[in-house]
DNA sequence: ACAATATTTGTTAGCGCTAACATTATTGCT
DNA sequence: AGCAATAATGTTAGCGCTAACAAATATTGT
């Protein structure tokens, strides 16, 4: 606990023999530094473990040092897992996360956008899904020319940085893995169909499945809405059936909780005589037994590279980029726990 | 959208006809301002709608405005509705919130303690359960003089600010609720037995029975853990009993939530043959089907409170408060849905 | 070599607020 | 009334940083 107290910009430039001013543009990256002078600079920061402060620098400069978050996400689990690595983030790099909860009423929302923008004068802005997809609302951030990164957006997908997943790939992948576990015959449960990750995973198994010249009747194809419920109900139908899959692909973890629940009400064990896996790798995989074998979204590199785009103020003239660098696609990660097995099916 | 500039603290003062001192003081409730300017000042800062800058006031005040919120909570809905409903005071009144997550190793998780004290100066520091009763961190933060409040602490209930609901009341309530609908063979599920709460909720359960004159056996009672596994063993054993209960009391949903499952496996009906109730409201109680009749804690309000206390500086000197004013203890919710019913048992 | 330009660094002022002290108004008391 | 004590308000300076401009240094062409 040394009480020396914290170093200001003045001890740095003194250390450093320079001014302020030269510290300053150091920090800020500004482009007018010499390599020599800065490597100097940032030594002494470095030894001196200087952190600017905050509140000086915001209000000293027209940045604010805001970002705002919007979110109408209603998975409690995601939500808490991207906000506090954002939180995390932003406090490692001096900035601040405003949150605000998108209301029900699209013109309410947009009011809360338009009071970030106004009042607090947020630097950037960060939608997470399915907000993203609000055309309304994506149309007041251009407007208002304030840089914004969406997660894993749906469509429009040239109009701005964005950040997701293969949800393609890693359908592919977690079906393939089933099928070289020995499973012919897996089901799968679409999610939403309102949301365009429901396409491409069902994309990804189908096009697994067909690479692997296994067919599939379309019995095995049911239509889910991403809730527990709807799980059930096509859980239902899927187990109903005279020739019932060995596996089976829910599109996300509630509707393979789901399932597990009827399978285990029907007597079948999991994963003896049925395979589950589900997608997101939200809190309920582990909670329930046993735990689900799915596709963990890279949440928290997520909500990290949005704050560092953000902060890095490389989208504040759109047009100067490139739609190549607007995209921004992360690895994900399939995990194995016990709802999933080699096909024990005689 | 006017486009007019925020209100400083300058402009309230000449239009109020005083000097910017006494404005801030106005704002800072500090006692030495009359009444008479204190509504004129107030009048005026109404007018303007205006805010301090926040910058500018922790630039220039020993206060840093900032407070702390350590969690080692491992419920991601609990994490997320506080942190949230935290979130939101904090904006409104002008506070930052820095969270940080406990780590593995106490001394590390003091280590971070220690950096939010000395590098962050928190004003004050939130302790959310099970980190709350962690004696190492009470010290430090007693020996360090920060002010912190505790959210549902176990004991040592006259150290510091508290603010908990009456889990023993709960628990009385809902197992009476349960009578109320017919049931005499009520079975409980204690929660972990290193909290607290566990105890209040099973004593609460007890004492209701008692007060109907009811008996039960002593296999009516099993102990879990909080987590869904344990809930499941627990269930697999009420339900394997001769003479089985109508109605199970879990501690908490996610045990609720297992012993709705493993009924569910055995063919029977929830709520027509076997009520089950949980305690907590987390999001799994809506998630699982059917939705489980639940406690609710009063997070939101907690997180408010917790917020608005330690603003409010009356815990800057622990000695001068009395130590009936450190606790706070809000009302719950008994809120039923589909899992529990009228004993519909012959 | 020398002006003309480009690049890098320094200086000054002030962002909006409050601590600490200075001043003025009010009250109580003999 | 007159003076001390107290309460209410005002003044000055500065928190740590950056915008805007000023100065110094490096680079270029002729």
């Amino acid at each position: 606990m040394a009480d020396t107290k914290r170093a200001r910009i003045q001890d740095v430039a003194e250390k450093a023999g320079v001014s302020m001013m030269t510290v300053s543009r150091v920090l800020n990256q500004d482009a007018k530094v010499s390599d020599k002078t800065r490597e100097k600079v940032m030594a002494v920061v470095e030894q001196l473990s200087y952190r600017p402060n905050v509140s000086a620098r915001r209000l000293a400069s027209t940045k604010s040092f805001f970002l705002g978050l919007i979110y109408d996400n209603p998975s409690d689990s995601y939500i808490s897992q991207f906000l506090l690595a954002a939180l995390k983030k932003c406090r490692s790099i001096g900035y601040h996360l405003v949150v605000d909860e998108a209301h029900q009423n699209i013109e309410q929302t947009v009011e809360s956008v338009k009071q970030l923008i106004d009042v607090t004068q947020v630097d950037g802005m960060i939608l997470l899904p399915p907000m993203c997809n609000n055309e309304v609302v994506l149309d007041v951030l251009k407007q208002a020319n304030i840089p914004f990164v969406r997660i894993t957006p749906d469509s429009k997908l040239n109009i701005a940085p964005y950040i997701c997943m293969d949800d393609y790939q890693a359908a592919f992948d977690v079906t393939e893995r089933l099928i070289n576990q020995g499973h012919r015959k897996i089901a799968h449960i679409i999610g939403d169909s309102k949301q365009g990750v429901s396409r491409m995973r069902y994309q990804g198994y189908l096009d697994a499945l067909r690479s692997n010249q296994i067919v599939t009747p379309p019995e095995y194809i049911e239509h889910g809405s991403f809730t527990y419920q709807s799980g059930m109900e096509a859980a239902v139908k899927l187990l109903s059936l005279d020739d019932k899959p060995t596996a089976i692909f829910a599109a996300n973890d509630d509707m393979a909780a789901a399932v597990i629940s009827i399978a285990q009400k029907q007597g079948i064990n999991i994963p003896k005589e049925l395979s589950v896996v589900g997608f997101d790798d939200t809190q309920l995989a582990t909670i329930v037994w046993p735990n689900i074998s799915t596709v963990k979204q890279p949440i928290n590199e997520m909500a990290e590279l949005s704050i560092s785009l953000l902060a890095s103020g490389k989208y504040k003239n759109l047009s100067e980029v490139k739609s190549a660098d607007l995209r921004h696609i992360l690895d994900f990660e399939i995990i194995e726990r016990e709802s999933s097995a080699h096909n024990q099916n005689t």
